[in-house]
DNA sequence: ACGTTTTCCTGAGCGC
DNA sequence: TGCGCTCAGGAAAACG
């Protein structure tokens, strides 16, 4: 599934397939797909159907392209199971097809696929000013820690101000973008934290050495994920082999720990799964 | 106001 | 073969 180094792997296509060609036309197979649009397919088409893409950008899990002089742009959301796929016309639709956009220099096409349809599109106002025209609905996203303007100090003040255990915390959006179950899995499972730690006895070095593993693990996996996809982004995929080579707890249940040779857990957590180390990543005490 | 829970969706995998 | 069940999970809405 896509997570953020894949999603960056996707931007990268992006900008190197359709940036600079311009939309001729906007088919919505499915209105799910499009259900941020608050007045509907078609007004999506519509605000889509003869614009120019800008350079693809991206926060967290989130992608945008903005359009003409870059007052609006096209935001995406992968969700679960979204791609985004350049393929040549001729090519069969995909099952789960959703959006197509054709371009009018009649070369290959953009699809979004989406089994589970999770993700989606839409067109949607830019900030004013903002010279990367960042969608108006992305204000309350926090940075990710692979965004050079990421403000690591602020970050943990705000993590251990928070009244909560701390990957919940890696999850909120709010707080830092990007991170999800595997690398939240990943990040607690290189600091030696347990799922369910409060917060607020994370210790500022312990803050920061989550940080920085958080950020590790992530690069990590896009050094990773741009060797295993090649350079055709239409092969972009979620099934590369990155996951069975470079995890250390997450799906791991049952094998031992890298570390100290322990079955790794999995643990019902917030209807999913945590995986983690029961000896190097202790239950916190109750309070 | 804030933290927590529910909800959306479909196909794979499994036991019977 | 096929039925019913569980699982996967990002993020917004609903809830307390």
């Amino acid at each position: 599934m896509p997570e953020l180094p894949e999603v960056e792997v996707v931007r990268r296509g992006l900008a190197r397939w359709v940036t600079g060609r311009t939309v001729a036309e906007v088919q919505v197979l499915h209105p799910r797909a499009v259900r941020r649009q608050a007045a509907g397919a078609g007004e999506f088409a519509a605000l889509l159907t003869g614009t120019t893409l800008g350079s693809a950008q991206r926060r967290g899990k989130y992608l945008w392209l903005p359009l003409d002089e870059g007052e609006s742009s096209m935001l995406g959301h992968l969700g679960m199971s979204g791609q985004l796929l350049v393929q040549d016309p001729a090519t069969p639709d995909e099952t789960h097809l959703r959006v197509r956009l054709r371009f009018t220099d009649g070369g290959r096409e953009l699809r979004f696929v989406d089994q589970r349809t999770f993700g989606g599109l839409a067109v949607e106002q830019a900030e004013a000013g903002d010279p990367e025209a960042t969608p108006v609905s992305l204000a309350h996203i926090a940075r990710d820690p692979l965004d050079p303007r990421f403000d690591d100090a602020a970050f943990t003040v705000a993590l251990r101000a928070r009244r909560t255990t701390v990957k919940r915390a890696l999850l909120d959006q709010t707080l830092i973008s990007g991170v999800g179950n595997i690398y939240a899995d990943e990040a607690l499972w290189r600091s030696k934290l347990h799922y369910d730690r409060p917060t607020e006895s994370l210790t500022r070095p312990l803050a920061a050495t989550l940080l920085a593993n958080a950020r590790e693990v992530m690069n990590a996996a896009l050094a990773v994920g741009g060797t295993s996809f090649d350079s055709l982004y239409v092969n972009v995929n979620g099934e590369s082999g990155y996951f069975s080579r470079s995890l250390d707890a997450y799906g791991r249940e049952g094998e031992p720990c890298y570390r100290c040779a322990t079955p790794i857990r999995r643990a019902a957590w917030m209807n999913r799964s945590s995986y983690y180390c029961p000896r190097c990543q202790r239950v916190p005490r109750p309070r």
